[in-house]
DNA sequence: GTCTATAAGCAGATAGAC
DNA sequence: GTCTATCTGCTTATAGAC
């Protein structure tokens, strides 16, 4: 077995174990049995454990930062740009191996020892806020503080997130085109 | 100070740690430093850390499993039903001094440990679940996976919660309507 | 009802052989 | 790259004085 392999396996099998238990309750020793080398193994592959959550957290949020960013700025309704990035994060996310869902629900990132993740996260809600924000100044989403919109975003998306990850997937396409929809249902407002 | 007071701030203190930082990773030290107390002090109220996780789960968790059978099983739309139950759910839980988010948000009742109180919880989404269907079946709803309304139903009620956990509520009920139409909106069909 | 002292166990991480 | 053995520190919880 490749050491890329072992990696990979160490990131799908630890993501599920967090989601399950929390990256605190989840001890190394578990993880490892997962993977099914011993403990001491790991790090090999990961100076410490907390490197393990920060790869899993960068795999979805460095791109995700970048295209909510994007998102904010270009030309067009905020419902139509919202909707776009919202299908793109879901299909990205369904499609990875990891149990991506735990790392926004879990604890990892709410305790001091991952402040700089926290801050990044951060910056991500202010532009998705923004966004929000356009959309409710052109009349498009129903006036709510955009702070309890983008809360309605993350906690929906990462709904959908648990949905999919419980249910077979087929189509990740198709049900990020779901999911989607669903979301901006929730505060767009009728146009007939 | 009376033992209750000292008991009841365990409580309130304990539930924001865990909202913080989550179940495990918080130390009964630290709860006992924020109650002002030392930590062995808390095993004179609590029998074990356990129990008092479990009481502000039950603080919760108890009469909202109660409520929200009775309102699969009364008559009329299920819309409403499900309503008036978010109503008085959200109200009762903006009014409660301790951080109730961080009960559901949490890694606790994901480990084994809770197992019990995990049942629990799983009756009350098998019922909420009936609700929602109800209202599928009779074109009150969009045609979604019961599952899928579920979930969004409780991660929605949690935004909620967090957002009121983070403006300063002056009006427990008008939030509590809000946030319940807000849910509604997620799925419910237009009418017109 | 709160304290000090401490037990018993488990955590993450390192050393060094193979 | 994985192993066995082990260190150090921190965790929950108990014993017993006041």
């Amino acid at each position: 077995m490749e050491t890329v392999d072992t990696r990979q396996e160490i990131l799908i099998q630890a993501s599920r174990l967090f989601k399950k238990l929390g990256y605190r309750a989840t001890t190394t020793r578990e993880i490892a049995k997962a993977v099914n080398i011993k403990q001491p193994s790991l790090f090999h592959h990961f100076p410490n454990k907390k490197a393990i959550v920060e790869e899993i957290f960068s795999l979805s949020l460095n791109e995700a930062a970048v295209r909510i960013e994007e998102a904010c700025r270009r030309d067009g309704p905020a419902s139509e740009r919202l909707h776009q990035y919202l299908v793109w994060d879901l299909s990205t996310l369904h499609r990875m191996p990891m149990a991506m869902s735990a790392i926004y629900t879990g604890d990892a990132l709410k305790s001091e020892e991952f402040a700089e993740l926290a801050a990044k996260l951060k910056a991500f809600y202010h532009s998705l806020e923004d966004l929000i924000s356009q959309g409710i100044d052109s009349g498009e989403f129903v006036e709510i503080d955009p702070m309890l919109g983008r809360l309605i975003v993350a906690s929906m998306t990462i709904a959908h997130l648990e949905y999919a990850e419980e249910v077979t997937v087929t189509d990740p396409d198709r049900i990020a085109r779901e999911g989607a929809d669903l979301i901006l249902r929730a505060f767009r407002r009728e146009q007939n």
